[in-house]
DNA sequence: GTGGTCTAGACCACC
DNA sequence: GTGGTCTAGACCACA
């Protein structure tokens, strides 16, 4: 996998993971890949993915049991929607508007290349 | 002058510059006020605007004569505008158009949110 | 390390490096000593050989991994070739010729000193 | 006048100096245009001239009388061409052939540049 | 362990 | 006055 440079492989690991959930690839109660596992799956070193797990256990987003691994907690992909939501609103959101003013970007513009990046 | 913790002082002073720049506040050729100016009006330390100095000379936004300061570069406006565009459409709309598809945001009520904004 | 005292030590350490480079001391690939190991060694600020290496980042001719440290970049031999030999032929080459002309050196004793030189 | 950027401007215009006494267009007790004039001529601040002179008076090479402005001194031309000398054969020359070595530049190919140099 | 950022304070050359 | 370099020491995030 390859990562961006301005943001920790830890947190962009988690966003991927986050995704396989909102996605209902991984559903409540799954088995999550193990940290062997996914550290070789995306080349890095295993403390990496481990950090990952510690951040979306603290978030309660997954949960883990001795010895068998990590698992996707209950109402996992409505946690990760509001975290994601809320995040998006409050910081995201002011930023961009802010660019799109700045950069005289047009707003029916915007629409266009959304329909082709849905296409 | 307020910095948020998740970046670098010397860059959220790059992006204040910049802005001033953008929003012709300071024109080709103007002065910047001096490093240590800069550093008692911010309330950070001297290398660290001697750092945002380096960091925007080195795009060519700004350049320095010896002994008498920084000052705005030839054409600073467009380069900045072209930076930041350019970042704006690889980096921030890629992540803005998943997000808006994962979190089942509606493109009409963001129009909405952007008026808003501008009110 | 000595440094001579007209150019600034992260640019002297610099040259230290790229000439390690040139004479193939390190190779493409390689990890360079950490920014705290070369300090202790050339006895100088760990903030002075950071310097330097961002210096030498922004030239492409080293790279960091986050957490793991510097590396010597593709091609590294041939860019500081390079830069050198555009800086010496630019630069240092007409100011040569111009001393030669102005003290009435003859080219062929010089000649004999390189002889001298490299013997 | 163009400077370059890797030296003092008030050096630079020493070396100006120097070399209109090498080549014999300012000779022995001729006097030197003005602090103002060369100011303007040069396109720098009178103080940086001013500087130049006194660099100058102190190496022996120019000296002054009060109210009469500054003279080419006594001996002025081998003065020049000793110190030059001795620092192009201290300073410059192991340089210029530890450059030579390291970019592999061949010595008939500088003679072949040291002919066109000079035509 | 690694790099990266920041502060505090000093000293220098230059204009 | 201006920028530029350096030291000392701290603290953080990351692997």
């Amino acid at each position: 996998m390859e990562f961006r440079d301005n943001k920790a492989i830890y947190l962009q690991i988690a966003e991927f993971i986050c995704e396989r959930i909102l996605l209902k690839q991984w559903a409540v109660g799954d088995k999550i890949p193990s940290v062997r596992e996914l550290a070789v799956q995306l080349e890095v070193n295993p403390n990496t993915v481990m950090r990952t797990f510690e951040f979306l256990q603290q978030k309660d987003i997954i949960f883990t049991k001795r010895g068998m691994g990590y698992f996707v907690a209950d109402d996992a992909e409505n946690k990760v929607k509001t975290f994601r939501k809320d995040d998006f609103l409050q910081n995201d959101l002011p930023v961009f508007f802010k660019n799109i003013q700045l950069l005289e970007i047009d707003f029916e513009e915007l629409k266009g290349r959304f329909e082709e990046y849905k296409g």
